[in-house]
DNA sequence: AATGCTTTATACT
DNA sequence: AGTATAAAGCATT
């Protein structure tokens, strides 16, 4: 049984405590909604995310996600100062990242060639861009292939686009796993926007920050409604880890993929950043 | 001029 | 307490 086939019955999972989380669900109804007997939803949890349900459900809470960002309050400017990953210095992390020229940013990516190949992941079915300068675009098709690729189509319009599942794959593989080595990231947008998404790659696995903390880290404290639209144009989901961004409040906020989805992921890195 | 993965304040249920 | 509504604020289309 493959992860990519249990994130289905994950996403429902949590749906079902979303719509339901007023009456406080027991363990028991949310395995018998997901058409699971308990001992199979405990199974299920522990071969996805390595915890019990229990801690499942935890991990679910606003509560649980204030403690966090309570705790990542000052995060980004250690990480920071630490000299971790300033702007030239990402590359000490598990991604190299790379901007396309203004020049290249007007010509939408003519003369280049983007191999792309829909994989499984832990968190559903995924589309994979690549080029040969990294990754230039990772989205989640839980509909259509179709609406993935012409996302991508319309951002690169001007690149030749090749289906090569083989090309991608090894990528693919690669991306989700826990440890990691450095995979290259190969990104276009605006000034700000590669300004936000760098940002994005200082928050660490299994920590989370509010938008507005995220607008003070690129200098503009009043501008986090206008980077949660930067944050929202991500081309390249989860290893930009734009899903670690949270309300203020602790709800979890908006997600292009869909709610759920950002929950797994954050739930899925809580999970494995708790294990050590 | 309108829109959005926000935030804060204010008013209701 | 939780939930609507309004307004401020700012990059992008």
């Amino acid at each position: 049984m493959s992860l990519s086939s249990d994130y289905s019955r994950i996403e429902s999972a949590i749906r079902y405590i979303e719509q339901n989380f007023q009456q406080q669900p027991s363990l028991g109804e949310i395995a018998g909604n997901s058409g699971l007997s308990p001992f199979h939803f405990q199974r299920l949890f522990k071969r996805w995310a390595g915890i019990s349900p229990k801690r499942f459900l935890q991990f679910l809470t606003v509560e649980y996600a204030k403690g966090l960002l309570q705790e990542s309050r000052d995060l980004l400017d250690t990480a920071y100062q630490a000299g971790l990953s300033g702007p030239g210095r990402l590359h000490d992390l598990f991604v190299t990242i790379e901007a396309v020229t203004p020049a290249e940013f007007k010509r939408n990516g003519a003369g280049l060639r983007i191999r792309y190949g829909f994989h499984d992941s832990p968190f559903g079915e995924c589309l994979l861009s690549v080029t040969e300068r990294g990754i230039c675009g990772l989205s989640f098709c839980p509909g259509e292939r179709k609406e993935a690729l012409a996302d991508l189509r319309d951002r690169w319009s001007g690149a030749g686009l090749i289906e090569d599942a083989m090309a991608t794959r090894s990528f693919a593989q690669k991306i989700f796993e826990p440890g990691r080595q450095k995979v290259p990231l190969f990104l276009k947008g605006t000034n700000f926007q590669i300004k936000v998404w760098e940002a994005l790659l200082r928050i660490p696995s299994g920590q989370v920050c509010c938008y507005e903390d995220l607008a003070q880290a690129v200098g503009q404290a009043s501008a986090s409604r206008a980077v949660g639209t930067a944050v929202g144009s991500n081309p390249v989901a989860f290893l930009v880890p734009c899903h670690r961004v949270i309300r203020k409040s602790g709800i979890v906020g908006n997600y292009r993929w869909g709610a759920a989805r950002k929950k797994a992921m954050l739930v899925w890195e809580a999970a494995l950043s708790a294990e050590k």
